[in-house]
RNA sequence: GGCCCCGUGGUCAAGAGGUUAAGACACCACCCUUUCACGGUGGUAUCAUGGGUUCGAUUCCCGUCGGGGUCACCA
């Protein structure tokens, strides 16, 4: 047969470089010893999952911390799942993420294009080369023909697939392939395996370790029937020529480990380094069992719910980098005002079991970093959040920068002595200081609207907003004396039979008739931001709507 | 089902042939405290299982079980 001949009937492209061309083209990297090139790669279908970002983090981190390259390859090779925007969804969550990539999509570099459709007359040049030494066939069987082998293999315990007897279109005489050609019949292009599922060899993965891999036996798809490459293929082509140096994916990709490895060996590729990420998991229902965050079924698989939360970003990759490196919790809680770019990461320290996603866990980093913002910073934090999610009154909360700055110090506790860790999420932050803005709809006593009415009118009676803490506070204890509540805690608690309650009780009815809350910070301070005329009108409101 | 990966508290996990088996989150108790938080102290709780190797195994080996992944002209 003659394959050369053949090469150019299945590919009769004519402007094709030869791979010479592109060997020269994307030389080698110059960079240092050690140095890792590393990429992401995700597919543009409009949807930014949890994943992503985690294994982005990794393939960002590996690169920076070794003075290599990051790059932001787009995977656009399935035409059927192409979303409109979806790059952009990609680029924004990248960038409100904070991971910088070096070259690619968007920003260019010299191993582009970035994206793989623009890439097609590689491929192709790579697969008509593969036809032409005899490694690679057309396949002209349809999908029902397809499917019907697979069903027989199924039913007969066979493995599935396109191999070996079951590949029928790869001893295709000459004559049948012209005249499958001349009939105009769609194919695609087969990679000619040359693998036996018997044959197993040790392979070593960064993360997982050594593992044992069966030899690929499957005629694989190279070129799908648009001409545009498949994963794999493009995959072999794009890491060898843009020069990864190791390449962490998910461990999704394990399975079809042995395809590139033997694609990779046919190309005459050198073969990167691999590391295969766990995924993050969750518990399904009530027997336990785990299972992938699911992009369907749960909304925390999404970028967009972090973002839509008001999560700080920052929270989120600190969440990611305690599961992604073992060692780093130690370090940050060493370190806990070092940015985490100077943690060492290190792709020994990845876990080779599945975590699974902790909320309670993102909510206690979260509540840390937002703790160590200061004011103006939780300013700017909210009021970016507010301007693409808060409602309408949220957004008039920024108005008056002065006062919300006041509340936020306040609430935040910056100056003093302990920072308080109410915040979580921005539109938590947002809820909760509302009571700033308007009066608490229906404030829910503990108390009966008598006792509540008599501490009411006897506190406010008093009332002076020009009073110190320490004098408001007194006349909270005078309030709770006159009222048979105890002002001092220690004969409290020696007695609490003798008193209706103690000042805490007291100072709890005036909070809630003022935020609506019965957790809050200092009272008094509060009292004097809203304004005296506000607190009367709270305290009036309250005590009428009993 | 075939193949592959994984298995230390509820969760993330450190760990080593001999340890009182770290730490963090969550939970509970107490302390501090004008409430709430913060903080502090303490506590409950873990080596999936059977067999080997060994003086000794949670650690090494094999089986079992359990969980996960994958078997496309999707990535």
């Amino acid at each position: 047969m003659d394959w050369k001949k053949l090469a150019d009937a299945l590919i009769p492209d004519e402007d094709l470089q030869p791979l010479e061309y592109y060997e020269t083209l994307y030389a080698p990297r110059n960079l240092p010893k050690g140095a890792e090139v590393t990429r992401l790669a995700p597919s543009p279908t409009g949807f930014m999952h949890l994943g992503n970002l985690y294994v982005a983090l990794a393939n960002e981190r590996l690169a920076h911390c070794s003075g290599g390259v990051l790059y932001l390859r787009i995977e656009d090779t399935d035409s059927k799942r192409k979303v409109e925007g979806a790059v952009d969804v990609i680029l924004s969550s990248l960038r409100y993420f904070g991971i910088a990539f070096d070259e690619g999509a968007e920003i260019g570099g010299d191993y582009g294009p970035y994206y793989q459709q623009q890439r097609a007359k590689i491929y192709r040049a790579y697969a008509k080369d593969l036809i032409a030494r005899g490694r690679a066939y057309a396949c002209f069987c349809t999908e029902e023909e397809l499917s019907a082998v697979r069903e027989k293999q199924t039913e007969n315990k066979l493995l599935p697939g396109y191999y070996g007897e079951f590949a029928k279109c790869r001893n295709l005489s000459e004559e049948e392939i012209y005249a499958n050609l001349a009939a105009g019949k769609p194919y695609v292009i087969r990679f000619r395996s040359e693998g036996d599922v018997n044959k197993k060899s040790v392979f070593h993965d960064e993360i997982k370790g050594d593992i044992t891999v069966t030899e690929n036996n499957q005629d694989v798809v190279i070129l799908k029937s648009d001409g545009i490459p498949t994963y794999h293929f493009a995959h072999a082509v794009d890491d060898h020529l843009m020069r990864t140096t190791i390449v962490i994916r998910g461990e999704e990709w394990l399975a079809s480990l042995p395809i590139h490895i033997e694609l990779f060996g046919a190309l005459g590729f050198r073969l990167p380094r691999y590391g295969h990420n766990c995924s993050i998991q969750k518990i399904d229902g009530e027997d336990g069992g785990r299972r992938k965050l699911s992009k369907r079924k749960d909304p925390e698989a999404s970028l967009v719910f972090y973002r839509e939360e008001g999560y700080h970003p920052l929270a989120v990759k600190t969440y990611l980098m305690t599961l992604l490196n073992s060692n780093f919790e130690e370090w940050r809680l060493k370190f806990p005002a070092k940015p985490l770019e100077e943690f060492k990461f290190s792709i020994g320290k990845m876990g080779k079991s599945g975590a699974l996603f902790d909320l309670d866990k993102l909510q206690d980093i979260s509540k840390e970093i937002l703790s160590s913002l200061s004011a103006e910073e939780m300013f700017d934090f909210l009021s970016a959040w507010a301007d693409e999610y808060g409602s309408a009154e949220e957004k008039e909360y920024f108005s008056d920068r002065e006062y919300l700055l006041r509340v936020l110090t306040l609430c935040m506790g910056v100056g003093a002595k302990k920072r308080r860790k109410d915040f979580v999420t921005a539109k938590q932050a947002l809820r909760t200081i509302s009571y700033f803005f308007r009066a608490p709809e229906t404030p829910a006593f503990r108390a009966d609207g008598e006792t509540v009415k008599a501490v009411l009118e006897k506190f406010m009676d008093s009332y002076d907003p020009a009073d110190d803490n320490a004098a408001w506070f007194d006349k909270m204890k005078k309030t709770a004396d006159a009222l048979g509540f105890a002002s001092d805690m220690k004969a409290y608690k020696s007695a609490p039979e003798n008193y209706r309650g103690n000042v805490s009780d007291v100072a709890e009815i005036v909070r809630v008739a003022m935020t609506g809350h019965a957790n809050t910070p200092d009272l008094c301070t509060i009292m004097q931001i809203l304004g005296e005329e506000e607190c009367r009108r709270r305290a009036a409101a309250a005590a009428q709507n009993l």
